[in-house]
DNA sequence: CATGAATGAGGTTTCATTCAT
DNA sequence: TATGAATGAAACCTCATTCAT
């Protein structure tokens, strides 16, 4: 598959009916799951369908093409993501900045981590379904929920730019992604949750101004 | 290509007679063009020999299959950086940590800009190609010689544990593979480098004891 | 292709739609005239594809390997072969000794001499299918036929043991193939049945002890 | 390799140096240890030349091609079995004919069984390398010096015909291709001969007709 | 709508053979 | 003469996708 844009990965149809529902959620989850069990260049159509427990004609009725159903997958990962963060950002306005860094951080790992499954299975698909394309957008996004939480904190001069919370943001999905992908006990996955938070907190206030 | 772990991804032959030499360079070269040009998975055996200006015959000479030709890329490229970051780390001994940390990162941050071309174009073939595993142990040593340097600052009471040093080290390359893959300009690319120093040394300044 | 055992030749999928039955037997059809056309190393799937007037694919839908598909047109040929001396069997239960021989005998022959085509192409590809190991299931097989008619033989004391029919049984098929890999008239092949009668019968009638 | 007919398969060079005739031995040798544990197609020119101990180009020195180093072996291996049969022939004259046949398949026997690594060997390439017509020239020569052999003998009114010579051969060299493919004990190797010379000496009694 | 048989381009890999050194 | 690097045709096999049923 060469690398891919955003544009033209949609669905081919969306589910109106409740059998169809069901049908791509099924296909949705066995997607998941063979990428888990087989990897990345092992996941074929077939063994989708199969897993999913459908025909691959059926399979090619909801996507056009082997690429818009990992993206399908990725775009609905990234997008429960992006929400729980979001919320996170809304229910942190008007703390004091400290405060509102830890909740979304907290958001972030926590909805990660929920999801561990879909989230390493997807670091092996992305390059190739226009992963990178995708992150941007969802960067753009959770900054976007970012900025203006950080506009309301009452112990900021002034808020940090762009570029320094999409920095916060790729240090935290690289962190993240390094502890997925290790693996690790709950302990770990504790201690990480906190460092993460740390080191948001301390790099937000060393780069930016406040009182 | 099924996931893969680090073994047996040995080169086939070591060269003896003079003209092999030129041949190995010539196919390891020929696989970063073709990786860059034609992105991962239009990257086939008989283009990268065909670029390399040799038989698909000569390819597998050297490479018992095509993974092993991606790994040896890899491995090399990991290889530059990781000696970049020790001889920094020697360097750096006997620093105030802050001034270690900065030392460390711009070493890091300036090896992966240098080959940028090859950090993305790895970034592609990274989870086929027994990528994490090389992660890993490339990890490993990275935090090694930071340890080591560590040690020798004047103004650390307790040098921070393993754990501390993998997470910024990890959200050190979260950082480096969002900037390299927004590609962006020489300016955007000396903020990066002042950022990514800062969000280290808050970070380690946070999560150790010092004077 | 490496020598092989008797485990996973079988075939990949059980034909459920009317147009696959047709499809198998046109492959298997294919196989044999490529075998007698071509050679057996000049047998590939493509030309069995070609010649069946499928697509390689559609061979690779119900034969796992090229073996595979050599294995089961080896095992059809045998089983072929099994029958007609185990009802030759049963039918010269009771008769003299010499009786019995002969009948059996000229049942194989007679089986052999009818797709003489198929045993010749498959003398070709045994070592490189699983010949060894099929060959030697389908000598226990006949073996046990022949036994138990022995054992219902008037005029034998003593059955003869396992060893003795297993003479018999490889002199005959090392007696057929010559005589079939050396062509030969009509006349021929009745003069090589007769023999083989007589053969087999004076050595039986050495082996054992009778009346 | 295409199936083969006699011609044009002989070595290029005759040794007539002392290293040259080491060096075809050893490639001669190297040829029949990867038949045996290699396999029939695993079995390839730059295997034989390594075990060998020397390189391919030296290997194509001595044999223009792949079938005609086989070939030489394969010959090798039947003069030798030809050579040891005809000896017992001349020893046997005037014998009794039954002393005669057990004369010859007992030198049959045991030169197949002296090098019955080389006989599994070659049973598995034949097919490929003029096998057939090789087993026929060996044939015939072997016919030859057994009806010489039975025109001295004191008991037989009139010879046997060729076919009923030919007849016992293929079935000698059917029960022995079983025997040595089966491998088998000392034990069972004995009884082979025995049971192989009472066959023989039967079919032959049967045969012809004596006092 | 669902099925799954069929397609065939395209990818990986092998290996007999040559020829410059 | 010996070497072994290079060749490249050709083999095996996969899998995204279509379409008749």
């Amino acid at each position: 598959m060469p690398a891919a844009t955003l544009t033209a990965f949609e669905p081919r149809k969306t589910p109106v009916q409740a059998r169809s529902a069901f049908t791509v959620e099924a296909i949705s989850e066995a997607t998941i799951q063979v990428l888990l069990t087989h990897g990345a260049d092992r996941l074929t159509t077939s063994r989708v369908a199969e897993r999913a427990g459908v025909s691959v004609g059926t399979l090619y009725q909801y996507y056009p093409n082997k690429r818009s159903l990992l993206f399908a997958v990725f775009e609905d990962h990234l997008e429960k993501v992006s929400r729980a963060v979001e919320v996170a950002c809304e229910h942190a306005c008007h703390e004091p900045m400290s405060e509102m860094i830890q909740l979304v951080v907290e958001a972030y790992v926590d909805v990660k981590m929920q999801r561990a499954d879909i989230s390493i299975a997807l670091y092996k698909v992305a390059p190739d379904v226009g992963g990178p394309a995708l992150l941007t957008r969802t960067a753009q996004r959770l900054r976007k929920a970012i900025e203006s939480m950080l506009r309301t904190a009452p112990d900021l001069k002034l808020s940090p730019d762009r570029f320094t919370i999409d920095m916060m943001l790729s240090a935290m999905s690289g962190a993240m992604r390094s502890a997925l992908e290790a693996g690790g006990s709950t302990a770990i996955f504790r201690k990480t949750r906190e460092h993460l938070v740390l080191l948001c907190q301390s790099y937000m206030a060393a780069a930016t101004e406040h009182w």
